[in-house]
DNA sequence: TTGTACGCGTTATCAC
DNA sequence: GTGATAACGCGTACAA
């Protein structure tokens, strides 16, 4: 527990106004850039502002108006993932873009305990923010029920769970993946393997369905290699994994960048040539990618976009101009073609 | 412009009172856990929040207390290097356990443009947050002079300028770079180089400083390739410059990990061999460092623990116990060698 | 054009 | 133990 004393007194409208001698009508009006005020007593007012050093106090205002001008960035994700995806960091800027340009102040928030949720679930509900943005949230996540409960508008980036009726945003993942495998196997490659990550969220399931999807009848169980994460380390030992399953694997499709980045050395290592003797792509055309040896073959995802198509969502649900579900439809990707296939 | 109305009514204390029987007073000392309630009330009480779905109000609270609970985590940054420095999510992190345990909610603000400072400004003003860990301010930001005059308890991450009075945690940079430097020396290179960046900011500055002290008389202004920030592509393209300016170097330290791995794989690309030919060290320790190849020999810094100890700090001075500055000391740093020297 | 007075939802200080 | 009731700082009808 913290015990921590008030701040020192700030001045308000009431020192504004005995000091401007006028009424704290008169000086909420100026201070709101109402019409009808006299250029004497606005004059005065913004003299009296400067010599009290008045700034206004938001959690009154909260109070009478009943909103924040704030809107919730929610991000629930594992240390790790957090630190290593590059994607929320796209989307969090794109985000603030949009909320930023229609003047409301974005808060992230991130949950990274049992406690955090309580913590964040108590925050939401005391109405610091009016609206929120919530960026990987799990299939079963109570955020999503808490949400629910308030009727707080609030909009997903990436599909929730079939159950919720929450507005969202985000990409054919199904399809994309499709799109990826097909131009890897469209290179002449025969022996094609996954390292896949994720299975318990759309996106990781979703491109897995689609990998298998584009390989057909040529699908191989054995030659798909699971992770939790998205990560470096992930496509390192996966692929090590995978050239132990199937010393002749000719392509690879990794769930992210990161994943292949990590195939990309371990492959070098094991001194197999990319993309001569095997091809690899990946997914999110994300730093990463522009950071392999060879340059990466992968999907490209907009990560800014998505941001701000949630943001985007989330004010117009606060002006009651929401549209259906998905938020700002699905988002268009496509494969970039550059040096590893 | 947004236009928004207010959000559906929610349950009040008045309405809890109202369904329980009891007065407003009662039902907010069972609300704050305080003693002197009957158990019989007590319950009534709970019963009533259930049925009513009361969830409380924090901006009256926080009118009424004239506190938040709430931290403000503010990053002033540029989107590139917001994206690609892996220290900020650690120190944001760190920040946000230590913020977790005392209660706090940490709510993190991205300065991004002009209009975004302003607005965190009235946002810091507003009492939205009882105070703030800011990390990476520019030695002449406003943002510190808003701090300084609202005297809103504030906690940097990096030494701010000489001129400021304001609490802060960080590391010894120059000490550092130092050590890091001479033990690169110390592995017999001659012709030493770096790849500095940020001489903006006292880490930029600080190292080049240090590996200046380090090399003593040896030093040789020539070798010095200096770059706006601590990104991947800075080494790549400092890295061909220097060995334009000097072909027969043979160590370089690099301002960052970041910047290290750009440099070892112009390196390759070139054909040196490391750490044969040249000997590269870089500094951070973070995520980068592991993936490179060779692994990087670097300095360790404790991103982590700057976030913890910056809100330590915080929280510190909240309850009025604050310490001298430097607010925790400087936090230790170690040479990890590894493989590329 | 300006002032008055009430409401926003809680906390806190009293008497009882 | 409990219930009134005055703050907290601001917005905003309504009256003047």
């Amino acid at each position: 527990m913290s015990t921590a004393g008030p701040r020192p007194r700030r001045a308000t409208i009431r020192d504004v106004a005995l000091e401007a001698g006028v009424s704290r009508g008169t000086v909420s009006r100026v201070l709101n850039g109402e019409p009808y005020v006299s250029a004497q007593a606005r004059e005065a007012i913004e003299r009296a502002v400067a010599r009290v050093g008045y700034v206004p106090n938001s959690a009154a205002r909260n109070l009478a108006t009943r909103r924040s001008q704030a809107i919730g960035f929610i991000v629930h994700e594992p240390h790790e993932l957090f630190l290593e995806d590059p994607n929320i960091g796209a989307i969090l800027l794109g985000a603030n873009r949009v909320l930023s340009g229609s003047d409301h102040q974005m808060v992230s928030l991130v949950i990274d305990s049992e406690r955090d949720s309580r913590r964040v679930a108590r925050y939401l509900s005391g109405g610091f923010v009016d609206g929120a943005v919530v960026v990987s949230a799990r299939q079963d996540d109570t955020l999503l029920t808490t949400i629910a409960r308030l009727s707080i508008p609030a909009t997903l980036v990436g599909r929730p769970p079939a159950t919720s009726r929450v507005p969202w945003v985000g990409i054919d993942n199904k399809g994309a993946a499709r799109a990826i495998t097909e131009h890897l196997v469209g290179t002449g490659r025969r022996r094609v393997g996954m390292i896949a990550a994720a299975l318990d969220r759309d996106s990781g399931a979703d491109r897995l369905a689609g990998f298998r999807d584009a390989l057909g009848p040529a699908f191989d169980r054995r030659l798909v290699v699971e992770n939790q994460l998205y990560e470096y380390t992930a496509g390192r030992t996966g692929m090590i994994e995978l050239l132990e399953r199937e010393p002749e694997v000719d392509g690879v499709f990794a769930a992210s960048d990161a994943i292949a980045a990590g195939a990309l050395d371990a492959l070098r290592a094991a001194g197999r040539r990319v993309p001569e003797d095997v091809g690899v792509v990946g997914f999110d055309d994300s730093s990463w990618a522009l950071r392999c040896q060879p340059l990466l073959t992968t999907v490209h995802q907009p990560a800014r976009q998505l941001g701000e198509a949630a943001a985007a969502s989330v004010l117009a649900q606060l002006r009651g101009t929401a549209t259906d579900e998905p938020a700002g439809g699905l988002l268009e990707t496509h494969v970039v073609v550059r040096e590893s296939t």
